[in-house]
DNA sequence: CGCTTATGACTGATATATCAGTCAATTCTC
DNA sequence: GAGAATTGACTGATATATCAGTCATAAGCG
C-alpha cells in the first residue's frame, strides 16, 4: 500500500464542488429522488451521493452523465450538441505542430 | 464478473472528447510534454493519454486538475476561483425543499 | 538526412472505485 | 402529529482504474 494522498489545486476542487451542487440543484429542480437519478443512470445511490457531494475519484463519465440527465450546463448553456466545439478545437489542433519540443536552448541566450 | 458495458449519453460522450481535446490544445500551447504534463498532475503519462482520449472512467479530480494546470476554462472563462458561483447555487438550494416526493398520487387525477 | 525526443499503444500487478445493502435520522404529506 | 419516503453515512466484496514499464512509430531539430 503506497499510500500518498492526492492533491488537488484549488481551482479544482472548487469546480468540483460546484459541479455536485448544481446537480444536486438541478436533480432537485427536476423533482427526481436520489434513488430514480441514480437508476436512470445506471449507477448505485450511494455513488450518486460521492457525486453530488464533488468527490474527485468518481469516473468523470458518470458525473458527466448524470450532469447531462439533469440538464446542467456543460461548456455551453443549452446545447443540444458539442460537435461545433468539437470541430473547432480540431482545427485549432491541425494548425500546430504534433509533438512538443523543448527550445533546446543554447546557442543564442548569451548576451 | 458482471461485465454490463456501460452507456453513455450522446451529449456526455461529446463533452468528454471535448475536454480531452481542449486539454491536448492547451498542453500544447503552453509547449508541455505528455511527460512533464503527467508528472505536474502526478499521475503516469498512460493516464494522462486516456485524459486526453475522453476516457469515461478516469477519476474526474484527474480530469479536472489537467485542465486547472493546462488553463482550460471551467464553467467560466479566466476564472481565478468559483467561489461566487458556489454561493449562488448555495443560496437556490436553501431556497427548495432538502428532499424530493412523489406527488402521492391518487385523490384528485380521477376523472 | 540523422538523431533525439515525443507520442501511441499495450501489459500485468495492485490500489481502489463501485456496488448492494443496512441503519438511523430527516423531511415531506396528509 | 403520524407514517412513509428520502436522505446521509457506512460496510465488505469485487470489478476495475492507475501505475510503471516496454516497444514501435512519428516528428521536430540541427
Amino acid at each position: 500500500m503506497s499510500n500518498i494522498p492526492r492533491s488537488y489545486s484549488r481551482l479544482t476542487a472548487e469546480a468540483l464542488l460546484l459541479l455536485g451542487k448544481q446537480i444536486r440543484l438541478a436533480r432537485r429542480q427536476g423533482r427526481m429522488s436520489q434513488h430514480d437519478l441514480a437508476a436512470r443512470i445506471g449507477i448505485a445511490r450511494s455513488t450518486l451521493q460521492l457525486i453530488e457531494k464533488g468527490h474527485p475519484s468518481v469516473a468523470i463519465g458518470l458525473v458527466l452523465e448524470a450532469a447531462t440527465l439533469t440538464g446542467v450546463d456543460l461548456f455551453v448553456p443549452e446545447a443540444t450538441t458539442l460537435v461545433p466545439q468539437l470541430e473547432r478545437t480540431d482545427d485549432k489542433l491541425a494548425l500546430m505542430p504534433a509533438s512538443v519540443r523543448k527550445p533546446t536552448r543554447v546557442a543564442d541566450d548569451d548576451f
